[in-house]
Formats: C-alpha cells, sequence, structure tokens
DNA sequence: AATGAATGAGTGTTCATTCAT
DNA sequence: AATGAATGAACACTCATTCAT
C-alpha cells in the first residue's frame, strides 16, 4: 500500500468527495484546492495533472477496499461460508459508510482497460473466486465457474449501493444477499 | 416509442458510439458531428444542447432494451421460470451484440439522480420484479425480497459484458447465470 | 507569396505590431484578438498556436521584404552599383517606415536553426550576394568573399534603425550607407 | 567593474548559458537553478527577480567587452588603423569564443529603451566612433559620419557569429570584415 | 432546414516569487 | 546565508453554442 502524506491525504480526500458527487468535467481543480485548503499550484506538486488526480483517487479507493477484504479472505479459521458472508459484508460496509465510497468504485469499472487498472479489478475478483473456489473443494459450495461469480458479488452490492431501494435498510440488505448467494452456491 | 428521422436517428447511433468509447468531456460534438456527416450547427436543429444529446443517447438505447424485455415478461405463456431465463438471455444479447450497449446501459446507471431516470431505471426493475413476484405467487420461486434480486440481475450482466473475463463464452455464460439465479430463487 | 484573408490580415497586421513593440511573453493573445477585433477563438481558426502566430507574422514580414528587393535585383536595366543603391534604399525604406518591420526583422535573426528559417535568410542574403558577384564579374566591384559582404549590409541598416542615432537623417543615413558599401567594393 | 561573488558568477555563467540559448520565457528560474546547484530561493539572494537576472547577465557580459575593447582602444602605441583591426579582432573573437557571447550581445540590442542600456550600448559605439574620428583627424581615413560607421561595424560582426556562412573561417572572416572597414573608411 | 465560421466564458496548467525552516 | 515547498496570479487554449448566410 502506497504511502501519503498528510496534505496529500487531505487532497485525496477532498478530490474523492468532488468526483463522487459530480462528473469529471464538472469538478474543477480551484475547488478541489480550496476545499483541501491548499493552493492550486499545490495540486501540481503532488498530481501531475487533472486525470492523475482522479486516477489516484480512484486507485486509493479501491486499493482501501481490497486491502480490507484480505483481511477476511486470508483469515484461516473462517469457512468459506463465513468467508463469502464476510466479503459482502463488508463490501457493502464500505460503500455504505461513505457514499463517496461507492460512487467512485463505480467509476473504477469505467476505466479504460489499460493494465493496471485491469490488475487492479482482476485483483479483488481473484480474492472472491479464490474463496469460492476453496468451498468448492471442500465440497461446501458447487459452483460451475466461480470466475463469473466472483464478478457478480460486487456488482450488485454496488448497484444497491448506488441505487437504493426505498426504504432500503442495511442490515436486510446483507442478509439477502449473503442468502441469495450462499444458495446458488449450495451444492445439489 | 419516441419515433426519430433518418437524420435523427444517424446522429444518436454516431453519438452512442462515441460516448460509449469515451468519457463524457471527451466526446466533442465537432467530432460527432463529423462523424454523422452532418454540420455542427445541425446537432442543435434535434437536440437542445451536449446534455441533452447524451441524454437522448441513453434514454433511446435503454427504451429498445426495455421494449424488447416487455415482449418476454408480457406473454403469457411463459412460466416465470422461462421468463427469467428469457430476460438474462435478452439482456446478455442486447449487450454483447454491441459493446456500445453495455457500456451506455452502464452510464444510464450513472446519471444524477433526476426524476426521468430514476423513472427509467425503475422501469427495468420493475419488470423483473414483477416476473420474480409472479414466480413466489406460484409457489416456483421463494425470495424474500424481489425488489433486491430484480437489481442485482442487470448488474451482473453488465459486468460480465463490460469486463469479459478470459475466454468467455456467451452460451455459457448465459447458462451460468440463469442457474445461478434460478438456483438462489428455488424454493425451499 | 502565401495569400492571406482579409480576417487573417487584419490579425497578422496587428500582431505585428504588437510583437515588435513587446517582447513575446508579455503579448497577450487576449489582447491582440481585441485590437484586432475578433473572438480570441478565431485566433486559433488561423494559427495553431501563439509560437505559430509570432512565427506567421515574422515570415510574412520578411517575405515582404524579400518580395520587394526582388523587384531591383531581377531587374536588367541596374547595373550592379545601382543595385546596390536600391538595395540599401529599400531596406532601409522598409525599416524606417515602420518601426515594426525592423524590430520583427530583427526578430527573425533569433530564430532557431530550423531549416525553414535558415532558408528564408540565406534568400535575402543570397540576392545581394549576386548582386556583388554580379559586380565583381563586370568588373565595377572587388570582393574576395561577397558572401560575408551580403551578410553585413542588412546586419548594419538593422542597427541603425533600430538604435537611431541622435539626430539620425534617412536620406543622410541612406546616403552615408551606401558611400560605405560601395567604396569598400571599389576595385584596387 | 563590478565584482561578484563565486556563487554570483556561477549562476551568472549558468544563466547566460541557458537565455543565450533559449527565449527568455523558456527559460525558468527553476532550471537556472538547478543547472547552477542552488536553491531557487537563493536566485533571490543575489538578484531582484528574472528581469533583474537576465539584465544582470547581459550587463555583465557587455561589461567584459567594453573593458576588454578599452584595452585596445587607449592603447597610446597603436596607429587608428592597427586600433580597428585589433578592435575587429577582438570582438570576432569574443563572440566567436562562447555562441553565448555573442547571442547574448544580440539580446542587448533589443533591450527596451531604458536609460542604461542605452548608455551602455552609447559606450560600445563610442569607442569605435573615437578611433575614427581619431584617424579622420590624423587623415588615415575619410568618413562623413563616423558615428554611423561605429555602429556597423558591431554589427558586420554580430551577424557573421551568430549565422555563420557555410564553411566560415575565423581568420579569413577577421581579415576580410578589416579589410572591409579600412577600405570602407580610405580617405580618396 | 442546414451549415460552419466566429465567439468568449471557462479551465487546466505554469512558473515567478515568497517565506518558514 | 540557503533552501524548496507552497502559492496564486496570470495566461494559453478549448469547445459548446450561436447566427448570418
Amino acid at each position: 500500500m502506497k504511502k501519503y502524506s498528510e496534505k496529500e491525504t487531505r487532497i485525496l480526500d477532498t478530490a474523492a468527495e468532488m468526483f463522487a458527487n459530480q462528473a469529471f468535467h464538472k469538478v474543477l481543480l480551484s475547488d478541489v484546492a480550496h476545499a483541501a485548503r491548499v493552493g492550486k499550484g499545490t495540486l501540481y506538486l503532488y498530481f501531475k495533472n487533472k486525470d492523475d488526480l482522479y486516477f489516484a483517487v480512484l486507485f486509493r479507493g479501491f486499493s482501501i477496499l481490497v486491502e480490507n477484504l484480505k483481511k477476511f479472505t486470508e483469515n484461516q479459521d473462517l469457512s468459506p461460508t463465513e468467508k463469502i458472508q464476510c466479503i459482502i459484508r463488508e463490501m457493502a460496509g464500505f460503500m455504505f459508510m461513505r457514499a463517496t465510497n461507492a460512487h467512485l468504485l463505480s467509476r473504477v469499472m469505467h476505466f479504460p482497460e489499460d493494465g493496471e487498472w485491469q490488475d487492479k479489478r482482476t485483483e479483488l475478483w481473484s480474492l472472491i473466486q479464490e474463496v469460492i473456489e476453496e468451498g468448492v473443494a471442500t465440497g461446501e459450495f458447487k459452483d460451475s465457474c466461480p470466475r463469473y461469480t466472483a464478478q457478480y458479488i460486487p456488482s450488485f452490492i454496488r448497484s444497491i449501493s448506488i441505487f437504493p431501494p426505498e426504504g432500503l435498510d442495511h442490515e436486510h440488505f446483507c442478509a439477502h444477499a449473503c442468502k441469495f448467494v450462499l444458495k446458488a452456491l449450495t451444492p445439489e
């Protein structure tokens, strides 16, 4: 995980907030600078240009999520079923905690297919895929193609967190999502 | 369904292609006009401004999909299970047919929460939701919250069509997605 | 000679005036546009960027001078001595007519050694060189290296026109310059 | 002659090099500081601002030349003819020694007409003018306006040193320039 | 209806200058 | 004295939009 200075962090936090709430071209660097309480020129000390800042914002957000998920997937004490539950709850928590997170994660998905992003996205999916494959190996799950399933899970959490249905309850949603996925993965 | 003139259609097709492949602010109206073989001023005869054109592009794409899906959901001869299968196959077909479709649909999802879009999105979800509720009513399905599930389904397909895993096979994916959803909806 | 549209000419004239009177970085494109009574964007319809406009201004000025000189050098009725006199008078006239001309011509001389400028400068010098060589051939002149002399002539006219000595009289200067050069070229 | 500290000299040398090779606005103070191996802030300990540094660079170069020329013009043992020869050789040597010198001298000539530069330029021309007048007084030279001639001479040398003709030979050029000028100054 | 030359508000980016250390 | 991170005024350039033809 890349380390950011205090000022860099402040800029990234501010920019994340703004990019999450408005389209790229509506976010003015002068506003970002102002909101982050730094000079406009200072942005350019830390980021090559607007695109680069945008990239850094998304990348950091995504990296934090992946890092958090690893805590569960690498935990030897959890069964695959428990891991799936933890992953869904963690992702949902991450996205609901700050609207910013969900929106930004969503943006990651739009990024041009350059290698770095492809790798980053794949990192998330692989994490989930491995858990499913572990479950298949132990006989807890059945899935003819875990790779697809690994991609399904983030997609619907994202969808629900961006477009929360009328009267959405966080716990209720997590429970439904877990049940839905685990049911689909049940053997026999 | 709104009717478009030949020239209007050409503009929308061209713009759809371009908006699908680049971010909003990277798409220049002069490029759109050139690619659509019309004058720049002509765009303004048909669309109020750039936002309006963007809106029209997404709206048309989305409407086509919804219209296509209605053919299945309103078909009295299909069981809920069959309808779900048809919906998944139709959506997947729509998105895989032209990359443009998947990308644009994806954009729809990011649109600011103005009422018109909320309604449009809800139209798609409701279509699916009703099929699930129909299945629940007949006892074919069990789902504690069909509204969530209705939102999950398009999100899967979108994710896979935008980020096709290595060696993706269309038919293979449709089969997997159908099985996954139907398994999750199986009663007991 | 390149042909310029009415508006292009207006821009070039305005810009010439401004570039002649201020350093490159002090000339603001917004001022140029305003002074030329066109929109800022219009400048970019005719010139790729600020450098390109600057280049065009200098190039046009230089081309006009060269063109004017050709009228004399190609005139079969003039003797080499007369041609030298005409050249000196024409160049001096050109530069004194508008301070702009002298200053711009001066700038030409600072231009990086890219091929196009090298050619353009050489065109001027060659014109003069040929006249001297013609005189050497007829025995009117003696010069061990006309190429050097050809370069001397524009240089001192430029110097005097940019830094006119106290109480400079145009006619007086032309007479002095002609006498000076012709004396130096006298055989024996 | 102003005395410069070791660090000041390093800055001036570096800046001279850079100003000689690029336009004023293309020379960045950060580059100058870096190349001179001092902090950017340090420049401001020695020079009020960028203009001041530029000024100092030109001024120093010019002063050195004038100083060198004085050694000849004030030498009582040289005849006016010899002095002219020495002046031409010295100036040519100065400019050919380092391209920097010629280019900077050239810049001096473009400086806005503020008094200090006018004086400095006049100092050079006056030096030469006095030599010519001395020659006229002794009958060695004939010149209806030595002031003009004094201005011609540096302009020749500058032109040739900045735009050296194909296959230029230093000694050959000096000889030609001396002969040219002396011939033009020959009485009768 | 159709055009594209003209526009200028708006914005990203640069870079001379400052000042806390 | 020396530094270089921080600044923001200043500016080049873009591009959606208009309008005369």
